[in-house]
DNA sequence: TATAATAGTTAGTTAGATAAAACTATTTAT
DNA sequence: ATAAATAGTTTTATCTAACTAACTATTATA
């Protein structure tokens, strides 16, 4: 069979699983938060202070929808905002306690999953693992 | 560095790559399509005469579910339906020259993508990473 | 100091995906 | 032949994610 059509498969079945897995994600601890609001929560918890704004460029999306969307996080008690004072337009994103402790869920369900994966490899196939999409990965 | 959470983030590079590249191919020739109905089109395509009872049970969603979204794809003139001679209740699925020509972009952009791959990785890295995937992703 | 620009919000809208429930048409089973 | 089951549709409703455009508050600039 041809190398190319073969590593197309192989890719659709790591979208698959890719997808199954967030999708359990949300069904379990996280229950009750979207996807996308996951992704928010890693990314102020990532880069700490961020602004809206910046939120909105690094997602390529508009500052309407990032304000609404951290709103709804502030209304939740999982983000607070601090208003700068050396600029009172802006201000600093953070996670709340409660906020950590869903990106500490967050990164337990993942590790459980990866703890998984390398039960089903061997020492040399997770180095290679790694190491191979990595090289894909640095590609855009 | 703990190997654990060196997978934990390579696993994270590839969802995030895995992204980008849906986005790259909703943004290219396949503007106008969401995901979901390019996922459908490739159900189709690859279980021909599928009926939408058999496509709601696959995806784990209401029939009704699928019936509007088809519906859609029908009206787009992308997909056509059928009804069965021998029970007048099922309606086989089909993709119309259109519908195909959707699906012919879509394993044009995979190609390329693969492609890419191809051109960065060596020959037994490529060997490894289908191997590799294929043991990660047959586990659930 | 008056005007531009910037950060963020708010109001209103749209599209997609989903579901539940009631429905039609058809087939199967009692 | 009547009742039960099945395939698919329609209606109604909800939620998410996104957009535009108009707005406020603040800062920078000319």
């Amino acid at each position: 069979m041809n190398q190319e059509l073969e590593l197309v498969e192989t890719i659709d079945k790591l979208s698959e699983f890719i997808e199954k897995f967030q999708t359990q994600l949300l069904s379990g601890d996280l229950n009750g938060y979207t996807l996308r609001q996951l992704y928010y929560i890693e990314l102020i918890n990532k880069h700490e202070n961020i602004s809206v704004s910046e939120l909105a460029k690094m997602l390529d999306v508009k500052k309407s929808t990032i304000s609404i969307a951290i709103n709804q996080l502030i209304t939740r008690e999982i983000v607070t905002k601090i208003q700068s004072t050396t600029d009172k337009r802006f201000y600093f994103l953070q996670l709340t306690p409660q906020g950590k402790d869903i990106m500490k869920i967050h990164m337990k369900v993942h590790k459980n999953a990866i703890k998984q994966i390398i039960n089903i490899l061997n020492q040399k196939e997770v180095e290679n693992f790694i190491k191979i999409a990595n090289k894909i990965t640095i590609f855009k």
